[in-house]
RNA sequence: GCGGGAGUAGCUCAGUUGGUAGAGCGGCAGCCUUCCAAGCUGCAUGUCGCGAGUUCGAGCCUCGUCUCCCGCUCCA
């Protein structure tokens, strides 16, 4: 069943992104925060850099994120495991088994399937389909057209590397493709370092590397992306109960950050398309110009990961229960985002356009806590030394609190404009008046509101705005 | 990986039957300017995605290759 809690899943209904993909791409390489990677070379497939302000921007996602996961929060513990492990790891997860497609493909139509979904093929074994000769040898034929399909071939999602000097098969190991399984083999660790008790979460931000075969839509899909995952582990009867928690959590931390509510919906994963590990997947969804996608997911994992790392490993992998005196193998219910596609997300909903004066006024209504820079120091005239001074002693003092710039290269209209287009929160403007008064104009990016501060107040004044908007 | 389209300045693009590269915006410097992309002057930038071929001569034609976009996949 797929739920429709939300009256936005009537697509008519939806507010579309106003900016297409191309204008945030390009705003995103002019402004620099986002480029293509290794361009001079010509680039690399799937792979993209942040730039100056992409970085600050992607950083702020991360803290916010850590902020509302471990911070916030006495029963979730952060944890930064290796992107290398060892490669049983993969192996007991199911990623070596599972995480590639057996993929066969129509010679006269090109369609592509999954051979283990075609019809007549559903109960075939991993062995089955490995088998080259398996298409022939059950008659199988495109479900489309009934053109002849080719023998079966496997794209296995994980990179390889070599550990160690020699690069023999027995030293491959594999870039993780997921941060979580970092979580389930330090569960032990973390479980007796931190003395948590059930329920409780283990929280990671960092690296995870897919090779997809179909990348694309900017940073959206990637072949090396930055996971925020948290692991929650609960008992076994009390799952089903935070996955219902968690779920709405997870919705209302976006909105919280700025996106439109009636971009955002949830998606239950019908049983056919659940992840191997999965018992029951809920996404939440952003409505991209490409369409609705999956931005996180919320899966049910059972005590899949826990129970084979025992297995496999021969260690136990349970929590004591004082209570009840019983052992159990705790449930785990998992928020996965991606830190790009969240970045990408607050990127694109913040965009804004509108008409001043026959000119578009072009700004990102991003919210404080995210955006590059909270303030802008900006002179009215650069021709009083005093005033470029005074600027100069106000950003500093600034700067030892949060992100702030100077800039005097341009006329007072454009300076504002840059500062629109990069979504910096407020504008700080000397002019001559503040030589005598020990005032300043504190300008707001959405309301275009301006105030009169004293000079000695605005630090405070900025800090306290940035502050309310975080926590207000 | 397959089919279709496209790669020219930071961005958007123009570039004639093949004759040696341009406009707007943006950027920088100077002058001017007292609050929302003002004006004037000047400057800079390109291996024409990359490599090969055809040609006296290639941004333009041919082949290869890389990358991007749209479809088939998928899930952060």
């Amino acid at each position: 069943m797929t739920r429709t809690q939300d009256s936005t899943n009537d697509p008519n209904s939806v507010a579309p992104a106003v900016a297409d993909l191309d204008t945030i791409v390009s705003l995103s390489k002019r402004r620099g925060f986002i480029f293509p990677s290794s361009e001079i070379y010509g680039g690399i497939n799937a792979v993209w850099d942040y730039g100056p302000l992409g970085v600050e921007l992607k950083n702020n996602v991360k803290r916010a994120w850590w902020r509302a996961m471990v911070q916030e929060r006495d029963d979730i513990v952060g944890l930064d495991a290796g992107i290398l492990m060892h490669p049983q790891v993969w192996v007991t997860s199911g990623h070596v088994g599972s995480f590639s497609d057996p993929l066969v493909e129509c010679a006269t139509c090109r369609r592509r399937y999954r051979l283990d979904e075609l019809p007549g093929a559903e109960d075939l074994t991993a062995t089955d389909l490995r088998d080259e000769g398996i298409v022939e040898r059950l008659g199988l034929k495109c479900p489309n057209d009934g053109g002849p399909l080719s023998p079966p071939r496997r794209f296995n999602l994980m990179f390889k590397t070599f550990m160690g000097p020699v690069e023999e098969d027995a030293s491959v190991i594999y870039l993780r493709p997921e941060t979580a399984q970092g979580s389930y083999v330090n569960f032990k660790n973390v479980l007796q370092s931190s003395r948590k008790k059930l329920p409780f979460g283990i929280a990671q931000i960092g690296k995870s590397f897919r090779n997809e075969i179909s990348p694309g839509n900017f940073v959206f899909r990637m072949r090396e992306f930055e996971q925020m995952e948290m692991q929650y582990f609960v008992r076994p009867a009390e799952a089903a109960a935070a996955f219902e928690e968690w779920l709405p959590k997870r919705r209302a931390w976006y909105e919280r950050y700025g996106v439109t509510p009636s971009r955002l919906r949830l998606r239950e994963h019908a049983p056919d398309e659940l992840a191997h590990y999965a018992k029951k997947a809920i996404d939440v969804e952003y409505r991209f110009p490409f369409g609705w996608k999956e931005l996180e997911g919320v899966h049910n994992r059972g005590d899949f990961d826990l129970s084979r790392h025992a297995e496999a490993s021969g260690e136990t992998l349970e929590y004591f229960d004082q209570t009840t005196n019983e052992h159990v193998v705790p449930w785990v219910v998992e928020t996965a985002a991606g830190a790009d596609r969240a970045a990408f997300t607050f990127l694109i909903d913040a965009y804004r356009e509108e008409e001043v004066r026959g000119e578009t006024r072009v700004s990102l209504a991003l919210h404080p806590d995210l955006a590059p820079y909270k303030v802008a120091v900006l002179p009215l005239l650069k021709k009083r030394p005093e005033i470029v001074e005074l600027c100069h002693r106000i950003k500093a003092d600034l700067q030892r609190h949060t992100m702030a710039v100077y800039d005097d290269t341009a006329a007072i209209g454009k300076l504002y404009r840059r500062q629109d287009e990069i979504g910096t929160p407020w504008c700080v403007t000397v002019d001559v008046d503040s030589l005598e008064d020990g005032a300043v104009t504190v300008r707001d990016r959405d309301s275009m509101a301006q105030e009169r501060v004293p000079v000695e107040g605005v630090t405070r004044l900025i800090l306290d705005r940035l502050d309310a908007a975080r926590f207000g």
